[in-house]
RNA sequence: CGCGGGAUAGAGCAGUUCGGUAGCUCGUCGGGCUCAUAACCCGGAGGUCGGGGGUUCAAAUCCCCCUCCCGCAA
């Protein structure tokens, strides 16, 4: 098949990757424009677009979808379908009906379950017991397009944000060369989302970082997994975030108030959640300095009682 | 030239303002004590203070250049 393909991150150049590799033409690519990134504000360019020009694949990188020009794009390049995997763009149905098969997505999560722009994230955020990556068919509204495939996995009791995105990038790979060849056959199931079980993925930020002891040891713990490892979850204090990289809720009840600190001789230190138990921390990092162990960092800095 | 923080013993840090014997906590090695809780006591080894140049009688400290790390911002 002849296939455009947008995307933007690691997670899309798999696919798009696996999707040249099985054999379909890859028409041309869209991504998202090149901006500063990093320290020192180099221009960077996306996963994807790395891809497309280590294949000699033309890039289109659009502003905006509103002077008609995308159409015009898809017009000239004629492909059968467009494929659509974390472009970070809404795209206008004049797009979206473009090629005679339409567009097609996939999205990290179970549809209907995690709409939106971070269902990676809030699945582990939410504690849910599995997810997976879903195949569909693209409506003009977000994430609500017919159902072809879904591949479930369960979320491992240290899963973080980082290692699921390990795994599902290549599962969401697999399942789009899946749902390609079925779509070619003309063999793909299509069955509509179940409105009323619908749950959202809203994007996360910075600032969601922020620890709230006040709720469960456990809810702290799937918190500081989901963000990790961007953005990362932290205390704050007088110096800067105290980037909390990894922790573990543990059974232990201690009769002080939320936030207190509780040290432990060996392990380094643990923090008094809402509900009484103490969650562990495991990974930590100063503001200005690196990665380190709990001990490591009290042998050099103090703690306050309470958080 | 986007903004800022940092590099000192195996680890985490102080010392840099105002140049003058390289410090703390932990680890490690040796010894002692006790064998109850994160044990405690004594002693030792381990650092060309990220690299290069400059100023000075004297530089971790002041000046210039470089490398690497971290955060912001994306």
């Amino acid at each position: 098949m002849k296939i455009v393909f947008m995307g933007t991150p690691a997670f899309a150049a798999a696919s798009l990757d696996a999707v040249g590799q099985a054999g379909h033409a890859i028409a041309g690519v869209f991504t998202r424009p090149d901006k500063p990134v990093g320290r020192g504000m180099k221009t960077g360019c996306s996963p994807v677009k790395a891809w497309a020009l280590a294949h000699d694949i033309p890039v289109f990188q659009p502003v905006s979808f509103k002077d008609g020009s995308a159409e015009e794009t898809l017009r000239t390049l004629a492909p059968d379908m467009i494929v659509v995997v974390a472009y970070g763009r809404i795209l206008p149905e004049s797009v979206l009906n473009r090629p005679p098969l339409g567009a097609i997505n996939v999205h990290a999560s179970l549809l209907p379950h995690l709409r939106g722009a971070a269902p990676i994230q809030w699945s582990v955020i939410r504690g849910d017991a599995e997810t997976g990556v879903t195949t569909m068919h693209m409506a003009p509204s977000l994430d609500t397009g017919d159902i072809i495939f879904q591949e479930t996995l369960r979320l491992a009791p240290d899963e973080t944000a980082g290692s699921l995105f390990d795994r599902l990038e290549p599962m969401g790979a697999r399942l789009l060369v899946k749902t390609l060849d079925a779509l070619a056959r003309g063999e793909a199931p299509r069955r509509a989302q179940d409105e009323a079980s619908a749950t959202y993925a809203p994007p996360i930020t910075k600032d969601m970082g922020g620890l709230d002891l006040t709720r469960t040891a456990r809810e702290n713990d799937q918190w500081i997994r989901g963000l990790s490892p961007r953005p990362g979850a932290f205390l704050p204090t007088e110096a800067g975030p105290l980037r909390i990289h990894a922790g573990r809720a543990t059974q232990r009840r201690v009769e002080a108030p939320a936030g207190t600190v509780v040290r432990d001789g060996e392990t380094g230190f643990g923090l008094v959640c809402g509900d009484g138990c103490v969650l562990d921390v495991t990974e930590m990092q100063a503001p200005g300095g690196k990665r380190m162990a709990p001990k490591a960092y009290l042998l050099g800095h103090t703690l306050p009682d309470r958080f």
